[in-house]
DNA sequence: CTTGACGTTCCAGTAACTAGAAGCCCTAAC
DNA sequence: GTTAGGGCTTCTAGTTACTGGAACGTCAAG
């Protein structure tokens, strides 16, 4: 099948899976006799692989790490595991630093009136002003 | 006083009032007369009110929106507030992404037996095998 | 006078793509 | 037969918010 209909079934864009393709991250498409990248079942479901996991936080490079162990057969689950709790580290602590931001700014539109008047507990707080 | 001195007082890094410089976002700092930015204590001022408001997670070209209406006298807080709530809504949604990711992870990781067996939840689920 | 720590500009690189240009290829309709 | 439309190819550039580094000017101390 053409990379649309890749594009589709494994829910990756089109301009994705070349992208993919040129960093190394999945293995070079075969091609028709037209030059057109050709793909099978077995590459939507990898390709089905990689959307699921960029879905889930992992880098790109973690999802590298990750299908160079679905492909090794003699894989242990501690090396994934590992991988997976990177990605969990990362995400908690991106999501205690987002928290903190959106804490204090609903603290402050809180205390913002909101109305035509130019005082503006948020912009005071922004200047340093207390 | 000299670019470093500034980047220390405010902190922003010399590099980012450079860039901020460039792409507008502030003025563009006097110069001595041997070239060098000379910034004084309002600039500092300055500064730290971008500093802060990136740290809350504006973006650069909210700061430049909070940055003018807090030039503006007649700002009122309602624009202000508008601002803000954006943010908000942006973390939040963030938030809520990651949480999401999170939480599969962490289920995941959970069945994993993260020994030396090639038999791994993880990579089952990232393959679609459920 | 030299050394080293600053300052300057400009270019590249980061992450993970997306947008768009220029140019084949294929199919179907006229 | 050819023309119109899509889809495919490659390539470059743009996105966000900077950071790192090169090449070079400037300044204060020894």
């Amino acid at each position: 099948m053409n990379i649309s209909q890749a594009a589709v079934q494994s829910g990756v864009s089109s301009k994705a899976i070349r992208y993919y393709e040129g960093i190394g991250l999945i293995e070079p498409a075969r091609r028709s006799d037209n030059g057109y990248r050709d793909f099978d079942d077995g590459d939507v479901h990898m390709l089905r692989f990689v959307a699921r996991a960029r879905g889930l936080g992992f880098s790109v490079i973690e999802v590298a790490e990750l299908l160079a162990l679905y492909r090794d057969r003699e894989r242990a689950s501690a090396q994934v595991r590992k991988v997976a709790q990177g990605a969990i580290r990362r995400i908690e602590d991106k999501v205690a630093e987002l928290q903190s931001m959106g804490d204090t700014l609903k603290h402050l539109v809180e205390r913002c009136h909101g109305d035509q008047r130019p005082d503006c507990p948020i912009l005071d707080d922004l200047a340093g002003r207390h």
